[in-house]
DNA sequence: GTGACATTGTGAAAACGTTCACAAGGTCCC
DNA sequence: GGGACCTTGTGAACGTTTTCACAATGTCAC
């Protein structure tokens, strides 16, 4: 915790996070994404037939520590056999319920600019879990984007919407200015998980959950490596 | 170039960098980012004619602590005045130049898929001191993308194109299958700098800069927090 | 069954990043 | 021009995350 300083649960780049588990302890948000990246890495192990993987076999194919790797495991028990390794699919499966992805998370994205159109025409969210069928804007201009026939929402239903729908997680891409406003609603509305693209800090009450997708940091930043 | 078997220098989420500077010390990678982060936030101030800042205000506007500002900022020489804080107009300036988007760099995207259009027609990245005027694909369906009419040009003209045009920057949205090879070709061209939206590590060479967007990450790991 | 082998789970150590706290030094009002 | 006031830059303390290293434990071939 940050001292005597404001409320706010964010993280993004940076790291520091808390939250409860089935157990005590808290996880740090680091070992949630890597528990992600496992997932990944035992579904396609899982897709070529592999039925077991070891914490080092695991670790090489996403760049970690093998130690890593075993002790994000640990934090949720005792997975791994010694002298066997990591039964893939069981392990898989395990994941996926810690993660919460065992069962269809309905999402909606607010802003239909390009970026916002983007990401819904790219469906790859619609795989993994989440159900993303609902977008919204100010101005409807088509009534739907993308193969997926996504439905666009003049903002003023958003709360309706968002409640009715049972819409629990919400991708930000609209104006930078409109940000802080749009949180505040759809925070309201009972939205806790928010995946932000607008390259602007959203204040937020502790028990929402945002993740910064900054385009332009990355670039930025990669630009500095250049020499 | 099928398969040089180097360490790697990548990173993404997770943290752990290093870099030579103008000086002699190791830059961590999340300094990089909040540079990135602090030259937005001056940009903003000086549009809005403020002329001095203190690492309070600029702590408190992106959610950090003062003495990171300080510390961040001090990797790079001494900007600030004690007493009065940081000269906007200037600060921005060096951090600019510190970063090297002071100048245009030349981006291509390779993989014209769902994705890969909505970055090209996003158009964000042009302003910031990039410029991405280049496509590539297996199968070029349309001769140019978006409203900037980015040319799209076939896979086969990879490492002439990036050769002539003096790529430095590379966006990859392919398939996971085609990461590896695609990277191990522009590398070979001379790319050291690779934003890899594609769920996969890639092996590069030391010299070359790696840094993941992983959408379905994000998403996932905050699902986890949906309890 | 037995024994050589592989691999886990985890304390302890090391590395790394953040925050504290304050001396040094510039500001700016009177 | 002087002095109260701010704010920087930074060593040291602190906290967190990663890595090491190894005892414990199960595997598997014979």
């Amino acid at each position: 915790m940050p001292g005597p300083k404001n409320p706010n649960s964010e993280d993004s780049t940076p790291e520091s996070e808390h939250q409860e588990l089935s157990g005590d302890r808290k996880i740090p948000a680091a070992v949630i994404k890597r528990l992600s990246l496992y997932t990944r890495a035992l579904q396609n192990l899982e897709r070529n037939k592999v039925e077991k993987v070891s914490s080092t076999e695991l670790a090489k194919e996403l760049g970690l520590n093998s130690a890593q790797v075993r002790k994000d495991l640990a934090y949720f028990g005792q997975f791994g056999v010694p002298g066997f390794g990591y039964p893939v699919g069981e392990l898989r499966k395990k994941l996926k319920h810690i993660l919460g992805t065992d069962r269809k998370i309905n999402v909606a994205l607010i802003g239909v600019g390009h970026l916002g159109k983007a990401l819904l025409s790219y469906g790859g969210f619609n795989r993994q879990g989440f159900r993303m069928r609902w977008a919204f804007d100010i101005e409807v201009r088509d009534k739907t984007i993308g193969a997926e026939k996504v439905p666009v929402y003049n903002i003023s239903e958003l709360e309706q919407v968002v409640r009715r729908e049972n819409i629990e997680l919400v991708i930000l891409t609209v104006p930078a200015e409109a940000a802080q406003g749009i949180a505040d609603r759809v925070v309201g509305a009972g939205v806790s998980a928010i995946l932000n693209f607008v390259p602007k800090r959203i204040q937020t009450p502790p028990h929402v959950k945002v993740h910064y997708v900054d385009l332009a940091i990355e670039m930025e930043s990669l630009s500095f490596y250049l020499r």
